[in-house]
RNA sequence: GGUCUGGUAGUGUAGCGGUUAGCAUAUCUGCCUGUCACGCAGAAGGUCGCGGGUUCAAAUCCCGUCCGGACCGCCA
C-alpha cells in the first residue's frame, strides 16, 4: 500500500479524507472502550483510535511499542474538549479500518517514545539505530543535511566544482598518526587514510579546476575528545588566483548563508578579526569563546619590583578579576592552571581598596594600580599566571574558559560569535629537542603554508619565530570550526620552508617528490580553507559533544559499542595481507 | 602515558560497615467510558562491573583490574 502522507502532516482541514500511514508504535492507551494507538514516523505522531467495535480492535490489542505497522483509515476530528495543543496532530485522530502488523519489536533498550531520555551515552551508542528514532536525534540529522544543501548551493553559484579525492592514498605531512591499509597486491606496503585531501586539492588548483570543494572524509589516529572523532568530515576548498582577503570574504558570505537559511540567524558583516597574538594575549586562546568579556589583564610590569619572587622574573604575569570564588573552587581552578602549563594559580581577593589572602600581602606597593586596571569588585577575586607568555597565558586562558562555564558567562551573550584568527606563526619551536645545541622548528599549520611576504626575510635568522603565516582559522563559540591558508605556490619558497623545518632535500623529495615537481609546473598563486563540518554542526545544534551530529560516531576509545570495531580479524585475512601480530612485550 | 570522575533489576537512580538492597520507569497479569509521559491494583525482575583484601559482618572501607565520561599530553 502505498503511504499517502507522513503521520505528523495531519491537521484538522485533512478531516474526512482517507490516509495510509506507516510507522512505529509509539505507544499503545489501553481503555476499557476503545485502544489509543500513538504512530510515530520521523515526521512526528498521530494518534489511532480503535473503538471496540472497529474491524481491528483485535490486532489492535496486540500492538506493543516499537511495532511497525501500516494503517488505513479515516481523517476524523476530534471531539470537543479531547483536542489537545501538547503536539502538532492534536486536533484529530485517525480511525482505521485497516491495520496490518510489518514487523513485531522487542522491547527497546531505553524509551524512544519521547519521554524524557534516561539512557547513558554508552547504552545510546550501543543501540544506535534506537537512539536515531529519537526526534532530537532526527532533527540532528536532518540539519546536518540542510547545512550540507545550503553550502553546495552556495558554492555551486559561486563556480566551486565538486571534486572526490581518494581514500587509499598515500601519507600527507598533517603532522598527525595516519591510519594505514595493508596492501594485498603489494605485500610489506601500505596506503594512508587521509588526514586531510591537503595535496590533492593543490594539485587541483594547479591541474587548473581553479575552484574546488569536497565533503571530505578525514581520519587521524590521535586520541578523541568531545569534539575530536577519529573519522570525521570537512568542508574542504580551495581557489586560484585570490588573495587571503577574497578567501575569506567568500567563506563569511558563505557562513553567513548558512545560518540565515538554516537557522535564521544574522552573522555579522565582517566578521571580527583578531591576530593570533591579541587572541593568545588577551583570551589565552587561539580560538576564544567571544560570547563573554572577561579579558587577561597585563600586570608584568606591576611585578617587576615586587618582592614576590616567582612573579617578580617572569616574562609574563597575567591576572583575571572574577567574581568572589570560593577556596575550593579556587583549588579546583589551580589544579586546571597546572594541567595547562602553569606552575600555580595565585590569588587574592579585594577588601575595599586593600587585597587580601593568597598573595595579597606581597602586593600592598601595587594594590591601587591592580584593583584600577583589573575593575575587580568588592568581594572579587583576582587569579594571576606568570612565566614564560605562551603558558601565562594559555594557563589563564583555560581558566577563563572555566570560569564561563562555573558561572553561565556566555549565557547572556550573543547566541554565536564567531572571527577570524589571522597571522598565526608560520613555525614553531619544537621543545625540550635541543640536540647539538640546536633548536628545531616544525611547522605550525602545514609545510605548505604561505609565509608572510614581508617576514620571509627572516627565514635562517635567530628570529624565525616570528614569521607570520599566511594562515587563518574560523572560531565560532570557543570552538576551531575552520582553518586554512595561502599556500606557497613558488619553490624557492617551498625549498626555505622545508630547510626551516630540517627537511633535506632528499627527504622532501623521498616524502613527495610527485608534488614537489607539480608545483614547478605552473602553479597559480592558490588559498583555501577546511571548515571542521562536525564541530560547526555541533555548535550549530548546540550539542554537548561532536557524537551527537554524527550518524555512527565512535566512543572515547575510538570503539563503535555497535558494531564492535575495531575488531580481531581471522589469520587467513592477516595472511593474505603478508601482515603478522606481535606479542605485547614486543610492541613500544 | 597522565589527572579527575562514575559503574547497584531492562533502563535511570537511592543506600556509603549490620536493610528482606529502596524508588521511578519499562515488562507481564487484571481492572478502569476519551487518554495524550493516561490512571489503579498485583506479579516477576538484582552474582550491587570483576578479582583479591580488611572485618564477627562489605553494595558500603582498602588494593588491583575491566568498562563509561571529561580534561592534559597528542591532534587544528
Amino acid at each position: 500500500m502505498k503511504r499517502s502522507s507522513y503521520v505528523g502532516d495531519l491537521r484538522a482541514e485533512h478531516a474526512g479524507q482517507r490516509v495510509t500511514l506507516q510507522g512505529w508504535v509509539n505507544r499503545v492507551r489501553d481503555f476499557p472502550e476503545q485502544y489509543f494507538v500513538i504512530l510515530r514516523d520521523r515526521s512526528g505522531l498521530a494518534q489511532l483510535t480503535v473503538e471496540a467495535d472497529s474491524p481491528v480492535y483485535q490486532v489492535a490489542g496486540t500492538l506493543k511499542s516499537e511495532y511497525v505497522i501500516e494503517v488505513s483509515g479515516t481523517v476524523r476530528l476530534r471531539g470537543e474538549g479531547q483536542r489537545t495543543g501538547a503536539y502538532p496532530t492534536g486536533e484529530i485522530e485517525v480511525i482505521p479500518d485497516s491495520l496490518v502488523i510489518l514487523n513485531r519489536a522487542t522491547a527497546p533498550a531505553f524509551p524512544v517514545d519521547g519521554s524524557p531520555l534516561t539512557a547513558s551515552e554508552e547504552l545510546r551508542l550501543k543501540y544506535r539505530y534506537l537512539d536515531l528514532r529519537r526526534p532530537e536525534m532526527f532533527q540532528r540529522l536532518k540539519l546536518r543535511s540542510q547545512v550540507q544543501a545550503t553550502i553546495t548551493a552556495f558554492l555551486n553559484a559561486e563556480g566551486f566544482l565538486n571534486v572526490e579525492t581518494p581514500l587509499l592514498t598515500r601519507s600527507t605531512p598533517e603532522g598527525a598518526r595516519d591510519f594505514l591499509v595493508p596492501s594485498r597486491l603489494t605485500p610489506g606496503e601500505f596506503y594512508a587514510l587521509p588526514q586531510s585531501p591537503q595535496l590533492f586539492k593543490q594539485l587541483l588548483m594547479i591541474a587548473g579546476v581553479d575552484r574546488y570543494y569536497q565533503f571530505a572524509r578525514c581520519f587521524r589516529d590521535e586520541d578523541l575528545r568531545s569534539d575530536r572523532q577519529p573519522d570525521f568530515t570537512q568542508l574542504d576548498l580551495e581557489m586560484s588566483f585570490v588573495t587571503q582577503e577574497e578567501l575569506l570574504t567568500l567563506n563569511e558570505r558563505l557562513m553567513r548563508e548558512v545560518f540565515t537559511q538554516v537557522l535564521g540567524e544574522a552573522l555579522p558583516d565582517p566578521f571580527p578579526r583578531l591576530t593570533y597574538r591579541q587572541a593568545m594575549d588577551t583570551y589565552g586562546s587561539d580560538k576564544p569563546d567571544l560570547r563573554y568579556g572577561l579579558p587577561l589583564v597585563d600586570v608584568t610590569d606591576l611585578f617587576a619590583e615586587t618582592g614576590f619572587a616567582a612573579f617578580a622574573g617572569a616574562h609574563t604575569v597575567k591576572v583575571l578579576a572574577t567574581s568572589a570564588l570560593s577556596r575550593k573552587q579556587i583549588d579546583e581552578l589551580e589544579r586546571l592552571a597546572r594541567q595547562n602549563g602553569a606552575g600555580g594559580l595565585a590569588w587574592t581577593r579585594r577588601e575595599g581598596q586593600a587585597l587580601t589572602g593568597g598573595i595579597g600581602k606581597f602586593l600592598e606597593a601595587q594594590t591601587a594600580e591592580l584593583i584600577a586596571r583589573t575593575g575587580v569588585v568588592e568581594g572579587g577575586t583576582l587569579l594571576l599566571t606568570a612565566g614564560p607568555w605562551k603558558k601565562a597565558v594559555s594557563a589563564l586562558g583555560a581558566v577563563r574558559t572555566a570560569l564561563r562555564d562555573l558561572f553561565g558567562l556566555a549565557a547572556n551573550g550573543a547566541k554565536f560569535s564567531v572571527a577570524w584568527i589571522t597571522e598565526f606563526p608560520q613555525l614553531e619551536r619544537i621543545e625540550g629537542d635541543t640536540e647539538q645545541g640546536g633548536e628545531r622548528w616544525t611547522f605550525m599549520h602545514h609545510p605548505f603554508t604561505g609565509p608572510h611576504p614581508d617576514d620571509i626575510k627572516l627565514f635562517g635568522t635567530s628570529q624565525m619565530g616570528e614569521i607570520r603565516a599566511q594562515a587563518y582559522d574560523l572560531v565560532l563559540n570557543g570552538f576551531e570550526v575552520g582553518g586554512g591558508s595561502v599556500r606557497i605556490h613558488d619553490p624557492a619558497i617551498q625549498a626555505q620552508m622545508f630547510q626551516a623545518i630540517g627537511f633535506s632535500q632528499a627527504a622532501a623529495r623521498d616524502k613527495f617528490g610527485f608534488f614537489l615537481d607539480a608545483l614547478a609546473s605552473g602553479t597559480p598563486p592558490h588559498a583555501g580553507i577546511a571548515w571542521g563540518f562536525d564541530r560547526l554542526l555541533m555548535v550549530m545544534s548546540n550539542a554537548a559533544s561532536i557524537r551527537e551530529v554524527i550518524a555512527f560516531p565512535k566512543n572515547n576509545r575510538g570503539a563503535d559499542l555497535m558494531a564492535l570495531a575495531p575488531s580481531g580479524v581471522d589469520a587467513a585475512q592477516l595472511a593474505e595481507l603478508g601482515v603478522a601480530l606481535v606479542g605485547e612485550a614486543d610492541r613500544q
